[in-house]
RNA sequence: GCUCCCUUCGUCUAGAGGCCUAGGACAUAGCCCUCUCAAGGCUGUAACACGGGUUCGAAUCCCGUAGGGAGCGCCA
């Protein structure tokens, strides 16, 4: 019944937990929760357990635990124990009230909800701060016809005084807390009693939760007490807002982080974008997971909210995309090119477009799309853009780049830029004014990587055709 | 209402009494580079919430005020 960690305090190795109530969501505020627990324990040499907080019978899904797990598991946000689940724990709980119940440290209460209800109207309309008074305290007897809830007894003398890692000593006079319920009337455990025994029977060193979790801390540190455990060390790490500084919502990030997946993010951009949300390593932006665990240290947490902002998170993807290996990107390219219902296994052209787009887009799936002439033949023509550029002196133009590049010896990128400057300078135009109808032509679009690097990752084959296809459809149209 | 927490450029932050004429990053403006679009380089705009103290000296310490947030459930 004694927390493991109190039979080995020498050995004092961190646990850290990320126990999230599979109630909605996992969304960037709780990622960044079980970011900064994975994330310490990993830099500490510790161990990260993972717990579902299903107490809730009522509002928890299956469906919930299943974005959450595989929210964690795209995060890459391993966990050395678990998921563990409170609904598992039942009988444990059961145990350990009725200890309390003996011990005199909890005690039943019979008072109804009706009447809960009425003390608490009273007490606000009396401007007092809501709370149960202690009815049953001192009772004896039961009260027929009336099934109890259980309350831990608080201690109402004396101060709690919580040394947070990121807020610092912060005091609560026992006398501000009421004797909360621990066991409903139909005996099953509540949330905060849950979590008291959770953390001392799995040994945690380290709670690191959501600030709105600090007013509950107190009263979890008196429990931990009545129970001879010595309370683990807490730090309330701060929510995050919105980027217009109100409160997450739908719109802006209070989705499941699997829909970054969606959108085209790297997941190492996500948590590197999180991670600095309140915490900084001198002037470094970029992080890599491993340069994350060597610098990261709860103790430099900042205390105060912030915003949640979407271009800078989009810049970070960008950062990642550009500086990890090529390769590594394929798997991410081609979900993302199945979205939009096309593929190759082509790993030599995935690559070379990976490298060629990878500045030029903030996401995967915006260098998907900006991708697809690449991998289909059936590419939309931009009408805009030849409008622009299929003049009579472009298809002119064009019909001299096809003869050229259709002598050219080898089809690689500096054969062929060598072939339209020289073209350009015979002509006596700027590059720009041959580039842009081949672009077209070949794209569909007025934008693209560099022109030579396009018509050699597109090959020989399908970059002559494309030209031919525009040519014979130019000429058609002057006759 | 009560208790607790928070407050540096638009945003994320650096800053632990003199190094601050407040630094970096995103965003933004301009310039350079340039076959398009980007990326990159350079330059600029932009902040210590307010008021009192303490001190030779305060963004940094103390006290108030204002504003924001959380908690006060047989929710988690």
């Amino acid at each position: 019944m004694r927390a493991p960690r109190s039979d080995a305090p020498d050995l004092m190795t961190v646990v850290t937990r990320f126990a999230p109530s599979p109630t909605g969501l996992l969304h960037v505020g709780g990622a960044r929760t079980a970011l900064f627990c994975w994330l310490y324990a990993r830099r500490m040499g510790g161990k990260f357990i993972l717990r579902v907080e299903d107490t809730d019978r009522e509002r928890s899904t299956e469906e919930a635990v299943r974005v959450i797990l595989e929210g964690m598991a795209w995060l890459g946000l391993d966990a050395d124990e678990g998921p563990y689940y409170q609904t598992e724990r039942f009988d444990r709980y059961g145990a350990v009230i009725a200890e309390m119940l003996k011990a005199g440290s909890a005690y039943h209460c019979y008072c109804t909800r009706e009447e809960l209800d009425a003390l608490r109207a009273q007490q606000i309309a009396r401007k007092e701060k809501p709370r149960y008074t202690g009815i049953c305290r001192e009772r004896t007897a039961p009260r027929p016809g009336v099934a109890p809830v259980v309350r831990f007894r608080n201690p109402q003398a004396g101060t709690t005084v919580v040394e947070d890692l990121v807020h610092g000593p912060v005091a609560f006079q026992n006398a501000e807390l009421d004797d909360l319920i621990i066991a409903r009337s139909d005996g099953t455990p509540t949330y905060n009693f849950c979590v008291v025994i959770d953390d001392m029977d799995m040994g945690v060193t380290h709670v690191i939760r959501g600030d709105d979790h600090l007013n509950n801390t107190p009263r979890q540190m008196n429990m931990l007490r009545a129970l001879d455990a010595t309370p683990p060390a807490y730090a309330h790490v701060p929510m995050i807002l919105g980027p217009d500084g109100a409160k997450l919502s739908k719109r802006h990030g209070a989705v499941s982080v699997l829909q970054y997946e969606e959108e085209g993010y790297l997941p190492d951009a996500l948590l590197n974008y999180l991670v600095r949300l309140g915490w900084s390593h001198g002037d470094q932006e970029v992080f890599t997971r491993e340069e994350m665990i060597a610098a990261f240290d709860i103790h430099d947490v900042n205390k105060a909210a912030s915003a949640f902002n979407p271009e800078k998170l989009l810049w970070l993807n960008q950062q990642h995309m550009v500086r990890s290996p090529p390769r590594a990107l394929i798997p991410h390219l081609r979900a993302q090119l199945r979205r939009l219902g096309t593929d190759s296994d082509d790993e030599q052209l995935l690559e070379g477009v990976i490298v060629a787009q990878r500045e030029r887009a903030k996401t995967l799936k915006e260098m998907a799309d900006n991708s697809r002439f690449f991998f289909s033949d059936d590419i939309r023509m931009d009408p805009k853009a030849v409008a622009k550029h299929m003049t009579a002196d472009g298809l002119a133009a064009l019909a001299e780049v096809r003869a050229r590049l259709a002598a050219l010896k080898e089809w690689k990128a500096s054969a062929i830029n060598d072939a339209l400057n020289a073209l350009a300078a015979e002509l006596q135009l700027g590059l720009g004014k041959i580039a842009q109808p081949v672009r077209v032509a070949v794209t569909g679009t007025a934008v693209s990587p560099p022109i030579d690097v396009t018509l050699a990752l597109l090959g020989r084959e399908r970059a002559l055709a494309r030209l031919d296809a525009v040519l014979a459809r130019g000429a058609g149209s002057h006759t």
